[in-house]
DNA sequence: TGTACATCAGTGAACGCGCGTTCACTGATGTAC
DNA sequence: TGTACATCAGTGAACGCGCGTTCACTGATGTAC
């Protein structure tokens, strides 16, 4: 540290908010997140000292408002889930009648936020380990993903369209092979055809998964044993708790 | 760069190789690498400090046989895709019999790799546009693998199964099924229950694409349209050319 | 109504770290004469 | 058989960069008396 010539105070960034409203700063710093995430489409450049570039102010600034970058990416990412179920939901209802059109609907809804946000959809789904702690884990927002699907699935079978697996599995099932399927488009270079392959994929697993006749028996019927790691998966795939 | 106290030779380390003897250094680079890829399943410690350190060289003499990273995680990942297809295949065989079941098998083989070798296969095939270049992805011995479910889909075919969907979607979704699938179990902790749990999945697959019975017609019968990107997409997952 | 003072909301500089890579060097090995 | 020399296969030190975060600081705002 030198002798003299420290800060200036807000000299050169914005001017110093009024006394209670140092929380807009906190709303445009998350904005400043979702920005460059949009943008850049990945989170592999996402510094802190980017983010604060972005909102036009310094880097230093961000620590007042959050304790560290995991907090700060986490508040960014917060409402992008309920986002996503607002968007599969709104798919469905747009839609409406035939229940396996609807569901979908929904898959379509899930590949294209995934298509249209692959910055947010990687940090929201593919969970490192060192990123999200088990707490976070826990009660993932994810779970409101799936439920939806269930929901779907199970409203197929109710108007007389039979399930290639049982639906818990299959909800799990949809699932997976919905975010392999969008990996996949992540991985390579995309334009708008490769949007269209891909929603082309994912109507082949509603396809395979929802049938116009009672299929053959599953090849699994006994559920796999429960354990810890199983109820983290569980937890994650399961409906949201009441 | 100093006045003089410069190298001292292989004063530490190993003892400098015999004349022609520099690739047996170069062999064992390799090898460092796969270890740590195996023993810490993830590539985000692999730096080249570490590389160096596990096969108990200095950092600079990797560059005596690569000539950068890039080049050298390639090399380690080269024959790793073999490997999957030969396990792949070694399954397949060893059930025999039943098609079906053999494409189960295969499928098996494929979490099993993935679950057993999470470093591995994340590098494999969780292509990053920056990691890989285009000439890289054009003949990605990522096809081998597509392939050989496609045969798989075929044999069941042949043996009067029929498959939800046409063979080469019903392989294209397979695939993606299959990576969503390993996907899901990478983010989260793993033991053995949560491998049991992703077989488990990887059945669901298998069993809603291979029916006993002739299905319905599936949801779209047009090909989607082939531009650029769907080449690419279609190039990693379509049969390696003769 | 004025003034000392606490607090809030920001700042530039810098720390300490780890990374890929480059540099000038060393010492053993083999070869030409 | 001896010796000068080119080459091979390695080394420690350091460069330059970017990162998350900490530090001492500034200046405006509001408040107590």
């Amino acid at each position: 540290m030198g002798t003299a010539s420290a800060g200036t105070g807000a000299e050169n960034g914005r001017a110093c908010s009024r006394r209670g409203q140092g929380a807009q700063l906190r709303r445009e710093i998350v904005a400043g997140v979702q920005h460059l995430l949009a943008e850049w489409g990945s989170a592999d450049k996402l510094t802190m000292r980017a983010v604060a570039a972005e909102v036009g102010i310094s880097a230093p600034s961000i620590y007042l408002h959050f304790a560290d970058k995991t907090e700060l990416v986490w508040a960014a990412l917060a409402d992008r889930y309920d986002e996503l179920v607002a968007q599969m939901t709104a798919a469905d209802a747009a839609v409406g009648g035939d229940p396996r059109e609807r569901l979908r609907a929904q898959a379509h809804a899930y590949c294209l936020f995934a298509m249209s946000n692959p910055g947010h959809y990687r940090l929201m789904f593919e969970v490192r380990q060192p990123t999200v702690e088990p707490a976070r884990i826990n009660g993932h927002p994810a779970r409101h993903v799936s439920a939806s699907f269930r929901t779907a699935l199970r409203g197929c079978q109710e108007s007389g369209y039979a399930l290639s697996l049982p639906v818990e599995q299959a909800a799990q099932t949809l699932w997976a092979a919905l975010h392999g399927t969008v990996a996949l488009h992540h991985s390579l270079y995309h334009d708008e055809s490769s949007e269209t392959l891909t929603l082309h994929l994912a109507d082949g697993v509603v396809d395979s998964l929802v049938v116009g006749t009672p299929g053959p028996s599953p090849h699994f019927t006994s559920a796999p044993p429960e354990t810890e790691a199983s109820r983290r998966i569980r937890d994650l795939l399961s409906p949201p708790q009441p």
